[in-house]
DNA sequence: TTACAATCTTGACACTGGTAAGATTGTGTG
DNA sequence: CACACAATCTTACCAGTGTCAAGATTGTAA
């Protein structure tokens, strides 16, 4: 019979996976540490050979979900040849990626979480510039002046981080799947 | 000497409002039922007299604090006479309440306190219905189609309430006193 | 082989939400 | 006024949590 070994052989990846499995069931708030570690058959110290402490933990699952949610970006930027709706399919995935995850708005987005997030490496959020960057771009080919590509472009993401939100909220009122492109179409971006 | 009575006075109004002021320091994440009790002179149970669970209290807490935000919106609403201003002027207001307060957007809108306030009596969220229900009126007025105005009416509610979640985020790059306005206005809504 | 670093366990501490039992006080009823 | 009762508050306790220290186990490089 083959007993567990003292060694679990990627703990680390092991303790996020399961961590993100938690918090997508039961959110954020009912986490802790030793359930996580229980669930990977460890004790409750172990995990502190990985991490810090628990935001450090939390850092690290943040930057998974981060890192899922910039791939659907990017990868719905390279299907969508046409610059003309680049903005608006970005922002139909922004919203939709909260859509079927509505757990992982708060804790992507939450003040505290953020906190942690930028107190890293660089000082912005990884979305934001995405869609910054090619709003800028699509709204610089059609001559609008730079003040106003400011403006617009921060509405613009306003609106698919709120509409995120609303997407996110219980009791709100709308056919997510067919209504979200109309939605961000009746806005006159241009 | 007048030493501490027995039954502190109103204590469920001291602890809603030391609670409150706990959370503008320290954030929600922070906070214990026993430190707001002891900020009140009071023991660790004491609380339980006036609330059924931490839940309880902290919906309690949002409560009072939703509707100072509702005040805010209405005093705005009835200040502003001119009906094609009123909506950017909403707007306005529904921003610059979190930027001045910005640990209460998350506190508002979490979704765990979100599920706590729909759980009591009405379905809907208050400043969202305001919100609404004047987007539609100004709307109508100006003879838009009944669907477009449903789209509108979201998209616009979605920018302001996304703005203000950009606004209560760390190091976004906007100058909100002078900036916001011509945010919300750089959108054609009509 | 052996020394060292990484990993994991056990056991402890302080703090938290919550409950039970009892002490203190306001209030209405006779 | 006296008495009973309900509301309020305290003390003592429990289980669960984050975190740390000490030591046990194991991979790895010299």
């Amino acid at each position: 019979m083959d007993s567990k070994p003292y060694h679990h052989g990627d703990l680390r990846k092991a303790l996020i996976e399961n961590g993100i499995e938690f918090i997508n069931q039961y959110g954020e708030e009912k986490l802790s540490l030793r359930k996580v570690a229980e669930r990977c058959g460890v004790s409750n110290a172990a995990p502190y050979a990985h991490f810090k402490d628990k935001d450090d933990f939390i850092n690290a699952m943040q930057g998974y979900v981060m890192d899922s949610f910039m791939d659907s970006l990017a990868l719905c930027a390279s299907e969508c040849g046409d610059d003309t709706q680049i903005l608006s399919e970005l922002g139909v995935c922004y919203v939709m990626f909260f859509y079927h995850n509505p757990l992982y708005f708060d804790f992507l987005f939450s003040r505290k979480n953020i906190r942690i997030r930028l107190s890293s490496d660089n000082n912005d959020i990884p979305p934001f510039e995405l869609f910054r960057k090619t709003a800028e771009k699509v709204l610089g080919e059609i001559g609008i002046s730079e003040k106003n590509i400011r403006y617009k472009t921060i509405a613009m993401w306003s609106l698919v981080h709120g509409l995120s939100a609303l997407s996110a909220m219980p009791g709100i009122d709308i056919n997510w799947e067919s209504e979200v492109r109309e939605i961000i179409n009746s806005v006159d971006i241009s």
